[in-house]
DNA sequence: CGGCCCCGCGTTTTT
DNA sequence: CGCGGGGCCG
């Protein structure tokens, strides 16, 4: 391993290539960031821990190289997102200005795909090959599953396509997987002996169609080197310098792709961070940053371990936090800004208390503090959390935006669409084939359908080439649907001769008009009709801006529809915030907050069986990724976190009590305020340290959230503790009680269900209005039989 | 062939 | 509880 130089001071002014370019922008990075900068050459590993600059110095990275006169295009530079590609891109353009443009930046999927198209040919497909999202994987799957006779409920769709990707991340092939005892050990022990076989249709039918789907992207990148040498050496003689990000995230694939693409040059640069490595489950090998010391022993290493986004509490319960997983390469994260405050916890009964919590909570602060509601995020496990959050927000008036669930792409009306321009360009895809032979409604059903496939299966072949060339009344087709399905194709041919004539916005108006699209969204005046017409012109100006960014780069014209195709399937609608959805709360998963900050998070439903997952408590493994997401979450805050837990919580229309999550007592108790009563005027002083009495003093009702409409309510009861009758035995209870409830005052009991232990009772209170309570919990005092 | 209803299922998901 | 897919019926 070399030690970097430390030469104390850098000339702010360089003659590197007898240039003079100023390096002012260096100025400002810390001595270690700045040697992380400036030393590019050779095997390099940047461990970043959480909010230490890492995206600064692998920007400054590339644009002091490009400052010292390294060509862009022999720049390869690696990312997970498209918007971390166009962010650094970005920062680096406004660093040296316009040869940024020349930069390969991107995805590793963008970046392989470009490359593969390039290349097609070398591997028997078309360059217009079309990627298949996982939708499309799905559907492929579900065929065959189909096809083979296979019972759906052992094969389920799902987990035979993740068994398949598993298996294509780590470069197995079909005859491979069958000859691999873990695997087909695996599959057997799930009575799922046939995975092998699927896997290899699989594939086949998606060379048919000329297709790749997401993993084979980076499978295929991996083949075409294997197979031709001479094709890797090509790029590897391009790549005079490969810089990879969020390194702990990449997969076995991918891990291959890099290491041969470095080899001519060796000037490859990681950086992650392996106490943020978020995805195992998705073939994310955490050994690729743990082991890069061993590929690469002449490496040098940078450690980014100051916290310049954090208080110290906060990274100081981080690190107490991850210090419980063995896996972990040694670093000392640190914070050098203010203490700040400690990490609150808030225990709320139920699910729906939780979210009326964390709202005034976010309230509070923001007239407290002065704070926007950009300042603040909500995160969670699972995306089902966030309705409560949202219906808590919008009662108060306070605006959010939801990250992830359906983009944009995957609404039907844009999928339907895409779908046309893809069977146009490769008219293989069968997907896209299936997907509008019948729409808009032209008579194609079923029946048709079903003939057609199997003709496609039996001659190993795709629809589209059945409906071509084979004799359809052979193929068991009658009169009337053999001519609707000449028209049909006679419709996709009918725009072959301008696919490269028309400009991209031009030739896709032209097929929704004459497809009927238009005219299908036009006459559905529902309120979804309405939206969905608006998306598909979302769509348009979208191809439109694809046009408009392609000339301005000078490329040559016409831009065609086949260049905007390419990439449609890798874009997640995450690189286009509008404007009017800045300044809101965000709510989002905690793997979607990877990367980003806030001023205050709330880390919500901090319950065994939700965080930690329920299926990841089994295996230490699984617990350690809990865990260091967990450890993601709080290091997104920059001035205080919050954590919340329900006590009980709706699971599928069931309400199920919760415990509490180990992760909050496995961080350091100075760090942790349980004082969770203390927002809404803060005079209590009670509720010490994991006791299990309940606050009462924050959920005095404010008119506007609980309807009170009875008479005149009863003035709060402020029990001393030790006044409280003892839990009513819950077999005495009956329908029809008088009952107190410590929190919501009187009631009177309206229904019971359930057995023992979850006993729910009914009961409607004087003040608070009617609810639903486990009775484990509730503490009922009987006031009267 | 298309629409409607009912049943079953329901971590995380940058690509 | 809320959605999506499959199956059945018109």
């Amino acid at each position: 391993m070399i030690w970097y130089n430390l030469m104390g001071w850098i000339p702010l002014w360089t003659n590197v290539n007898e240039r003079n370019v100023s390096k002012e922008f260096l100025e400002g990075l810390s001595e270690v960031q700045l040697q992380a900068v400036v030393n590019y050459n050779g095997p390099t590993l940047v461990i970043a821990g959480a909010g230490s600059g890492k995206t600064r110095v692998l920007t400054y990275r590339i644009a002091n190289m490009l400052a010292d006169g390294v060509n862009p295009h022999s720049v390869l530079s690696l990312t997970f997102t498209n918007k971390a590609a166009a962010e650094m891109k970005e920062r680096i353009k406004t660093v040296v200005g316009e040869k940024a443009k020349y930069l390969w930046m991107g995805t590793f999927h963008s970046i392989f795909a470009r490359i593969l198209r390039a290349e097609a040919d070398k591997l028997g497909y078309p360059s217009t090959f079309t990627i298949y999202d996982t939708a499309d994987s799905r559907s492929v799957l579900k065929s065959i599953i189909k096809e083979m006779n296979l019972d759906e409920q052992v094969y389920k769709v799902n987990e035979v396509h993740s068994r398949i990707s598993l298996a294509k991340n780590n470069l197995v092939t079909p005859a491979v997987y069958a000859n691999t005892s873990s695997l087909v050990t695996i599959d057997a022990a799930n009575r799922r002996p046939r995975i092998a076989d699927i896997y290899k249709k699989y594939m086949q039918k998606c060379y048919l169609s000329g297709a790749m789907d997401f993993d084979d992207l980076l499978l295929n990148t991996n083949v075409l080197f294997r197979d031709h040498p001479d094709v890797l050496n090509k790029y590897q003689n391009i790549f005079k310098y490969i810089l990879v990000d969020e390194y702990q995230d990449t997969n076995m694939a991918q891990y291959l792709i890099v290491k041969k693409l470095s080899e001519q040059h060796g000037n490859l640069c990681v950086v992650g961070d392996d106490a943020q490595s978020i995805y195992s489950f998705r073939g994310a090998k955490i050994e690729n940053i743990l082991n890069f010391r061993n590929d690469y022993p002449n490496y040098q290493l940078f450690k980014l371990e100051q916290n310049y986004r954090s208080t110290q509490t906060i990274v100081n319960a981080a690190n107490s936090i991850i210090a419980k997983n063995s896996k972990q390469i040694k670093k000392k994260s640190f914070s050098a800004k203010d203490p700040g405050e400690r990490i609150k916890v808030l225990k709320a009964y139920t699910d729906q208390e939780e979210g009326f919590l964390v709202a005034g909570s976010i309230s509070d602060i923001i007239y407290r503090e002065h704070r926007e509601y950009l300042d603040f995020a909500i995160l969670y496990r699972t995306n089902a959390q966030s309705r409560i959050f949202e219906d808590a927000l919008r009662k108060k008036n306070i605006p959010y935006k939801i990250y992830g669930g359906l983009s944009f792409y995957q609404r039907k009306e844009i999928k339907d669409m895409v779908a046309y321009l893809r069977l146009i360009i490769n008219h293989n895809d069968d997907e896209a084939f299936k997907r509008i032979v019948n729409y808009p409604a032209r008579g194609i059903g079923d029946t048709t359908l079903t003939h057609l496939e199997q003709a496609a299966v039996a001659n190993a072949t795709n629809l589209w080439t059945i409906t071509t060339q084979a004799p359809l009344d052979k193929v068991g087709l009658k009169g009337g649907a053999i001519k609707k399905m000449g028209e049909f194709a006679q419709l996709i041919q009918s725009f072959q001769s301008a696919i490269y004539t028309e400009s991209a916005y031009d030739f896709a108006l032209m097929v929704a008009t004459q497809a009927g699209i238009i005219k299908d969204l036009k006459e559905d005046k529902t309120n979804e009709g309405v939206s969905r017409f608006e998306n598909l012109e979302q769509l348009f100006n979208g191809i439109k801006e694809f046009e408009e960014n392609a000339k301005e780069s000078g490329e040559p014209l016409p831009i065609t529809i086949d260049r905007f195709l390419e990439n449609v399937a890798l874009l997640t609608d995450a690189d286009s915030e509008k404007p009017e959805d800045k300044n809101k709360v965000s709510l989002m998963t905690v793997h979607s907050a990877k990367g980003l900050e806030f001023k205050h998070i709330f880390l919500v439903g901090l319950e065994e069986n939700l965080f930690p997952g329920q299926m990841s408590s089994q295996s230490q493994d699984d617990l350690e990724e809990e865990r260091r997401l967990f450890y993601v979450a709080v290091t997104r805050a920059e001035i205080t976190a919050t954590i919340s837990y329900a006590q009980s919580r709706y699971k599928w229309g069931n309400i199920t009590s919760c415990v509490p999550s180990r992760f909050i007592k496995e961080i350091d108790s100075s760090y942790i305020d349980w004082n969770e009563d203390s927002m809404f005027g803060g005079s209590s002083s009670s509720a010490s340290s994991g006791g299990n009495s309940y606050s009462t003093q924050h959920f005095k009702p404010k008119a506007n959230t609980i309807s009170a409409q009875r008479t005149v309510a009863p003035t709060p009861q402020h029990h001393p503790v030790s006044a409280i009758t003892e839990p009513a035995d819950m077999s005495e209870l009956e329908v029809g009680m008088e009952v107190e409830h410590e929190r919501f005052g009187f009631g009177k009991i309206e229904a019971l269900e359930g057995s023992a232990p979850e006993i729910k009772a009914t009961v409607a209170f004087t003040v608070a209005g009617t609810k639903t309570l486990l009775l484990k919990f509730a503490k009922l005092r009987i006031v009267k039989r």
